[in-house]
Order: structure tokens, then sequence, then C-alpha cells
DNA sequence: TATGAATGAGAGTTCATTCAT
DNA sequence: CATGAATGAACTCTCATTCAT
């Protein structure tokens, strides 16, 4: 009858994420994810101090997974190519949620810098880590490269509700290979830093 | 002195456009896009019947922009590779905005299948009349293609904010064509519909 | 069956103050000023940005008729003793409300002390208008003599409920006079500034 | 180790006092009185059945404390005025926070009639056996004095954040005095009952 | 057609109180 | 006795929408 305690922080983050990634950040409610959660809408203010930082914990959770992803890709790999290919095999996982979340993530938080950089810092640090490590492979700057990594994995959101995950995970898997041979001989006016 | 009639409902899709892009659509009141647009607030409703109806006609605009880019890309192409190469030249003009828009729109009018589905026909339209003329250079099904084309697409959204509209252009003209090769040798499993 | 526009404004200043007096400021929630006044709950928020403001604008009103009354009584008055008693005469009425709210208006918004000083200081400047008239009358400092005054009429707060407005004024009139008296052979360990 | 039992009521009861006098007693949080005295939320509940009856506790004690002091004046003065400066300088003691206790008392509590009357019994009895001793030189009805007494004494209130303690003794003694000759001459329509 | 005063549903949040431990 | 996690009622405030002008 009793639910075991540290529990309930987890349904809430759980029931929230579903939330946010069904019907967006603004359209859910905490009486909604309350509800959907089993505890009192008081509750939540146990553990959080606002709606907005459900979100970052959301958020968090998920950069964490990605991070853990990343570490490993980049541990088990010998060259860049390596690196990619296991990186699409680890990201492919529960592309559709994730990608909502971490794109209302974005657009919510990007105003609150300090905290959005606090968040996102390890992500962040472990492709720096991969940059460094396969330099002289890469021909862009790091700026460019982050970016467009994190372009590639956000459009599997719209991809996401129309075709299967695993169509997604080999799409993913080309895509970074080409944009490998892609970044090669671009020329973006700046050169790798 | 007089403000042409239809001037007004333009300043209002303007305004909505602009502030959707910066804030969020949940983040922007119709008083502040009456104000932005120098309008009054109920004057609004004379010309759009909800909130929801603005974004509709926002979202609209800018697919119809994009069905003319396609239209043009389509009639001045002679192949796949030359249609994706005028895709991208087209689609890379104000990537920023146009893709928070249809991102917002995506998430916000999704779960209104009819109206979403009116909306992005035209959209959908000019990109089967696509596939159906290069169909033996695709293969993948329709709707894997589509919904490809709709990710890379909305990846900009991510990328936009760090790296300049040129840098966006050269990615979109090179992922294109990456794709166009990538597509050759996928085996999804499905095969050309 | 229309009620007349401005008069909004002023119904819900009228049902404030009565309901603060009443209850207390904290007791008194939004809901119930709006019924009170027959408006909309959104109504209020036209007319004032937040609760604070209304006690504000409550205190406003009544140091503003307050102000009117000094300033009366220092016009007419040809000496500190006359200045007293046509003061008592006029601060007399209304004393249980008025002494209510402004002891609320004190407790709750001392913090802003800017705000504070703002709505209260045409009070102060009557005053010290009527200190500097009868400067040589005076034999304390002018801040104990405006804290003095502020107490004697604050006093009759909790007399209020017990005893008739006319006993007050009686009270006020003799006490005012008695610290005219008394006030001459203070030493309070400062003198008059 | 151990802290003794009553020791913790006794914190509770002067965290809650200095909390109330500094912000009022809606503005303060049965958390905050539990976080301030160094206990659980909880234990306040073993002690006090309600935040109510912590506030009507702490009055209690103050009006305990001036009852002493009053019954002490009255035993030891030998006429009228010499039990009013006896008084006088009993209740000059830490006026500023017990004053704005006892005014919170009164607005929060003076609707609960019976635990008003409760509360206060005691205090209104010394007065009563001081007018009784000193009755033919009182000229007014005991009510009205009952409600001066408490309005000069009140009235410190708002004084008592501009001018120092002893400077507030000094007016209390002198206003009481006063009030000692004023009284005499005094017609408010009743007389003595 | 154009307006903005008016509105109430519903949002996020706080907090006195309860109760299993 | 002592605790603090849990709760929901009630709060302040926002805003899409209506409607008299």
């Amino acid at each position: 009858m009793q639910i075991k305690k540290e529990d309930k922080k987890d349904r809430i983050l759980k029931s929230a994420e579903k939330l946010f990634a069904e019907k967006g950040y603004a359209n859910v409610s905490i009486s909604e994810i309350a509800k959907d959660a089993k505890v009192g809408k008081g509750t939540i203010y146990v553990y959080f101090s606002s709606k907005e930082e459900i979100l970052d914990a959301v958020a968090l959770r998920i950069f964490e997974e990605f991070v853990d992803g990343a570490r490993y890709a980049l541990e088990m790999s010998k060259n860049l190519k390596e690196f990619l290919e296991l990186l699409a095999e680890k990201l492919s996982k529960d592309v559709e949620n994730r990608s909502k979340i971490l794109a209302m993530f974005h657009r919510e938080r990007l105003k609150d810098r300090s905290k959005y950089r606090e968040i996102t810092s390890e992500y962040r640090k472990v492709f720096m880590a991969a940059y460094e490590r396969y330099r002289d492979e890469f021909k862009i700057p790091f700026d460019e490269m982050f970016a467009f990594m994190r372009g590639i994995f956000m459009s599997a959101y719209t991809m996401a509700d129309n075709i299967t995950e695993e169509s997604i995970k080999i799409f993913l898997k080309k895509i970074l290979l080409c944009f490998f041979d892609v970044q090669k001989d671009m020329d973006c006016g700046s050169g790798a830093s």
C-alpha cells in the first residue's frame, strides 16, 4: 500500500517526461503531472521548486544517458568513423520522446543561459573530448561540429512520428558517416580551429 | 491616414510569426501580438477566430513559400540530384525562424489531424510529384523520404542559433546530396512502395 | 444596466477598504473583493497590477484625505494650539477603519521603502510645513513629533471598536493639546533639531 | 543531549513571537517557526493544535507579563497618579514587538470573541481592580478608560520604529499623567458608570 | 470594421495540517 | 514524543475570448 519514498520523485519525472513529449511543456499542467504520477499536487513541490525545474530535471536525465552513450562510444572507438557508428547506435534509443523533450528544453530554457549551460555542460564536454581525440580527422571547428551533431540528432524529431525506430537508427548511422565525409571538403570560411 | 484593410491582417501575421519564433507559441499572448502589430486586441478576432488559427495561418504562409520553392526546383531540375541542389538553395532562406515556427506548428496542431493535413497537404503534394517524377532514382518509400526531408530541414533548428545561415545552406546542400547517395543502398526492410 | 466605467475602479477600492478593515489584508482574497465589488476577478487586474497595489491605493486615498485635513488645519490656524485642535477635528472622521487600514499598510508595505515613502510623502510634507511654521513652539525634533502624531492617531485603532467616534474626537483633541504641553518640558536627550 | 521537554514549547513560542513581530502573523509559516525553533514541523502540532493557537499562546504570555506589571503597580501605588507612573515604567519594556503582536492578536482573533475574552480577561480584571480602587479619581466610565489605556499603549506601535525605547517610556509616562488630568474634565455624555 | 474593458477558467504555487514511522 | 513527507484547498495572477460601443 505504501509506495517507496524516493520512488515518488522518479514517478513524477517519468510522468512529466511522458506528458511533455506528448503535449508540449506549456500544455501540461502540474495537476496533470500529479494525477498521472498518482501523487498530490503539493507533493511535486516537495521535490521540485518550480515547473521549470521539472523540465530541467527531465532534460538532465536524458543528457546524462546521452553522455553515457557518447562516453562509451568514445572509449570503444579506434577512429572517428567507429565513434560515429557507435554513437548512432547509442543515440537511437527512444529517439522520439527524447528529441521532443530536448527541443522543448532548448526553447524554454535557453534564455536562462547559466542554468542551460550547467545542464548541458557534460554533454558538451564529451563531444569536446571526442573532438580533441580525433582532431586531425575533423576539418571544421568544434562549434560547427557540435551544432551539426545536435542538428542531426534533432532532425529525428519530426521524422520520428512517421517511421520506425529501426529506420531512424539506420538513417542516423548513414548520415553521421556521410557527415564524416562531407565535412572533409567543407569550406565554411573558417576551417578547423 | 487610413490603413489598407488587408494590411492589418498581414501585420498581425508578421508580428505573430516574429513573436512565436522568438518566444514560443505558448509564451506569446494575444495582447502582445496586438501591441506589436499596432492593432486593437479585438481586431485580431476579426481576422482570426482563435489563437490556434493564427498559428495555422503563420505556418501556412511558410508552407506556401516552401511549396513555391519546391515547385520551382522541380520545374527547373533535370534529375534528382539537381532537384535536391535547387531545393537546398531555396529552403535555406530564413531557416531559423521558419523551422522554429514549423516545429511549433507540428507540436501544437498535430492533435487536430484534419487541420494539420489540410495545411500541409500542398507541401506533401509537391514532394509527391517530385517522388513520382524521379521515382526510379528513389530507393525508399515516399513516407520515409518525406519524413527524412522534413527531418533534415528541421535539423537546422538547433543548428541555427550557433552558426551562420550561409554555413547552414552549405550543410543542407551537402546533406541532401549525401541523402541521395545514402538512400540508394538502404535496406530498411521495405523497399520503394 | 451598464455601470459607468471609472466607477468600477472606485467600487473595487471601496470594497477592498471595507474588507481589509474588517478582516485584515491577508485574510481577504481577490475573489472576495471582486464579489463584493460585483466585478469579475480579472477586472481587478485591469485596474491594479497586484494585491499589494490595491492596498497602496486604498492607503493613498486615506492619506490624501489626511493631507487635505492637515492642510486645511494649517491654513486656518494662527498658532500650534489652534492647528492641533483643527487637526483633531479633521482626523476623527471614520477613525476606526482608517486606522486599521493604515496599520495594515504600515506592516505589509514598510519593507518596500521607496513605495512607502512615495505614498506617505505628501503626508509627511504637510506635517513638516506645520513644524516649520510653528517651529519655535516645538521643543522636540521633527521625527519625534511626527512619530508621536502618528502614534496618537494610530492609538485610536484599538480604542475605536469599543467607544463612540464622538468620544474619540474629544480624546484626540485633549491628547493633542496635552502633547502640546508635554513636549515643552521633555528632554529626550536630543532637543529640537 | 536530551533537550528538556517544556523547553521545546518555549522555543517554539519565542520563535513565533519574534517572527510574528518581524513579518506579521499571516506572513509567517509553520515551517519557518519550526526551522527557527529547531524542531520538526510536526512537533509544533504536539504542543499546539493550530497556528491560531500559537498566536493565542504568544499573546497570552505578553498579557501575563502585563498583568504582572499592572498588579505590581497597583500594589505599590498609593493613588492613581502613582499607579500610572509605575504602569508606564512597566509597560515600556520591549514595546515595539509586544505592541505589534497584540495588534495582530487583536485583528486575527477578535472574531472568536470567547477565545479573545478568555485570553484578555485577566488583563481586563487587573485594570478593573485599579478602577475600583481609585474609583473616585476616575471621571470616565471603565470601558473608556480601558480603551484609552489600550490605545495609548498601542500607539507605541507606529512610534516605535523611529524613536528610541527610552523616548517612548518618557512619552508614555507623560501621556498617562496627562490622561489623568484630561479625563477629569471630560464630559463624554456618560459620566463614570 | 475596430476597439479594449470585462471576464472566468485555469494556471503555478504555498502552506496548515495529517499521519506513518 | 518527534518527525517530515505528503496532501489538497485556496491563493494570486494570466490570458484567450466576448461584446457593447
